[in-house]
DNA sequence: TGCGGTACTTACCTTTTTGTAAGTGAGGAG
DNA sequence: CTCCTCACTTACAAAAAGGTAAGTACCGCA
């Protein structure tokens, strides 16, 4: 059976926001998109510590459905796969960004752990 | 075994952000309760559409230790509790506020199907 | 010949999250 | 006397999410 893709029924706009974000990685894979533009399956998958070869397949491939990144395969051997924001991409992470602020205090306050400094500054 | 309250590690704010809004009513009842400042328990219920006690309750005391909520019990029977948010809630909830714009223009992009209209335009 | 790199897919298992249904104990309405 | 309300708690079941390990097919390097 395949997964229907995110699309509600949504109580709220947060609601259908929250959907499309919510997994494991997607805000990181967000995020690194973001400051390089252009990523290699294999480049994101060294940026993001710890995930796993099937969850990053998984999550670009929802994040493709859900119309935040573009794929681009180009036909040679050996294979390369380039993905990128697209528009709605770029927008989510932007309306992302007061929320990350938010966090940023939260992990502040708290002393939480941090895995990667570079990254917690934002 | 006690359940650890969300404390990362992180990687980035929006990790630590996601960590206390992802629960599937989280984002509702921040927003029941920034919308009507007090709200008893079974108010909260009636607010959210299909939410059972057991999660309400759960969700609730995670906001609590996650210090978004705050819980006052009055002595009486039958029994009174109020629930109403913290500065630490209402300025997530403030930050939250782009996401659920973006997540309206998704919705109207997408056609999404649509629980309570009144509450979907935010 | 054997290893590493490319970008995946698949099967299986564990963990986490959510749902269902019932019980609690006192008070008030009919 | 029975049912409903309040604000929960508990045990159990189901569903969703995530992790592990292996396989694929072809190339280049030594």
């Amino acid at each position: 059976m395949v997964k229907a893709p995110r699309c509600g029924p949504y109580i709220c706009g947060i609601d259908a926001a929250l959907d499309v974000v919510s997994g494991k990685w997607k805000g990181l894979i967000l995020w690194e998109l973001d400051a390089h533009r252009v990523r290699r399956f294999a480049e994101l998958r060294r940026g993001l510590p710890g995930v796993s070869e099937k969850m990053l397949t998984q999550h670009l491939r929802e994040m493709e459905q859900d119309g935040l990144v573009h794929r681009k395969v180009y036909a040679e051997v050996p294979p390369r796969v380039e993905y990128s924001l697209t528009e709605h991409g770029r927008t989510l992470n932007q309306a992302l960004e007061p929320l990350g602020a938010w966090g940023v205090e939260r992990i502040r306050r708290e002393g939480s752990e941090v895995v990667d400094t570079a990254k917690a500054s934002r």
